[in-house]
DNA sequence: GCGCATTGAGCAAAATGCGCACAACCAACC
DNA sequence: GGTTGGTTGTGCGCATTTTGCTCAATGCGC
């Protein structure tokens, strides 16, 4: 077993610098350093404990989170509230491996750290590579659902989405229009709501425990 | 029409910068600068000429490329040999959007400033960006088309593609029918999807993994 | 003889459905 | 107000089935 991803995530507001370090040591294979909130603590921090990745917001009290990873060679991932164009680009060209606006589901960032996780293994320091591997490495890290999401399960779920459209429904309900049981029904909706795409509601007022209502995020 | 996007190839090897040059003028969309053969004429030409991109080989005889790429704001693809993960992953870091190993076919150069300048279309400087559009942009400059799926059929295809007329069918029938083993016909009929000549559907209701099921697109 | 592309065998993993334990609610009762 | 029983729905472990992938074998072209 190789050893865990260390990141370092750096966030001037405290509590999402804490949230975000949560999620990463609730990753497989990752290990979060503790967080810290401006440049001059990630600068150390960077030297003294070597992380393999920086999650870095954009805005930081003594500095240019975009200028700090331009400097370092670390991988990155850029976190920021700004989305206008200019920003995004100048991280891309900074070298962010990746840019997320915040706020996001907690699960985004999971899958994003699954992407890079299988980056690293496709293009290891230690290997020679070739265009191919070099564009499939890129893909996964790109790719939507955090690299190749499988056929049966994107099928499955564009399906779901779909009958979605006619309006919120259980997940009994949707499993029988769509063939499927409701276990694999609820499965598939409970994952998409995890990741935002579709939201749930319950539905109180009669015996039993409450129905979960699915209905597409707009 | 907006203005062609401006690109300084950067090659030691004058004849491989002619080439090069040659490629992006032959794109629609763009006009190539004179090549340069060294960081201290780049720099210069970056200053001078605010090219929208760089196309920077690794090696330069007065430095070192990816350090240029790193001090630079201004999108850059790395061109080189190098083909070790750790060379491509300090490219990447140091914002290389791109990494092309040489020798490669003009066609490939052209068909990665094409999806450039889709990703520019995408993520304009002046507009504001969600996390979709984000994403998508990074699909676009990293999508399928990296790898050149070949537009012609193979033999196998053809007849895979046939014997579909007849109807739907698993990957399993149609491989006994085609005298193939099951896993050739599957990853057959998976190429096929992926290029959009073959639409899958699952067949739900029974334990285990569902059975993909091809058919023709018409 | 070697490199490359393709095939097939075999295996690990993914995805499904079943069945059941239990969670979450509601209403009746004390 | 708290407890209890009943009802309905969810979540999960497991067996099953299929897919997707790796690797060795083979054939072809140079």
């Amino acid at each position: 077993m190789t050893d865990p991803i260390s990141v370092l995530v750096v966030d001037d507001d405290f509590h999402v610098g804490g949230l975000h370090r949560d999620i990463v040591d609730a990753c497989t294979g990752y290990t979060a350093l503790e967080p810290v909130r401006g440049v001059r603590a990630a600068r150390a921090a960077v030297r003294d404990l070597s992380p393999d990745l920086v999650i870095c917001d954009v805005y930081l009290p003594d500095g240019d989170g975009i200028a700090f990873i331009a400097e370092i060679d670390v991988d990155a991932f850029m976190i920021s509230a700004a989305s206008d164009g200019a920003t995004v680009r100048r991280a891309l060209r900074a070298g962010a491996l990746d840019y997320l606006i915040k706020p996001f589901e907690p699960a985004r960032l999971s899958e994003r750290l699954g992407a890079y996780r299988r980056f690293r293994t496709l293009v290891a320091e230690d290997r020679q590579l070739d265009q191919d591997s070099i564009d499939r490495a890129q893909r996964v890290l790109h790719g939507r659902d955090g690299g190749v999401a499988s056929v049966s399960r994107s099928t499955t779920e564009k399906l779901l989405i779909e009958l979605l459209q006619d309006g919120e429904s259980s997940a009994s309900l949707i499993a029988g229009r769509a063939g499927l049981s409701r276990a694999t029904a609820q499965r598939h909706l409970a994952a998409l709501a995890t990741r935002g795409d579709v939201d749930v509601t319950l539905r109180y007022g009669s015996t039993g425990r409450p129905e979960h209502r699915y209905s597409v995020r707009r």
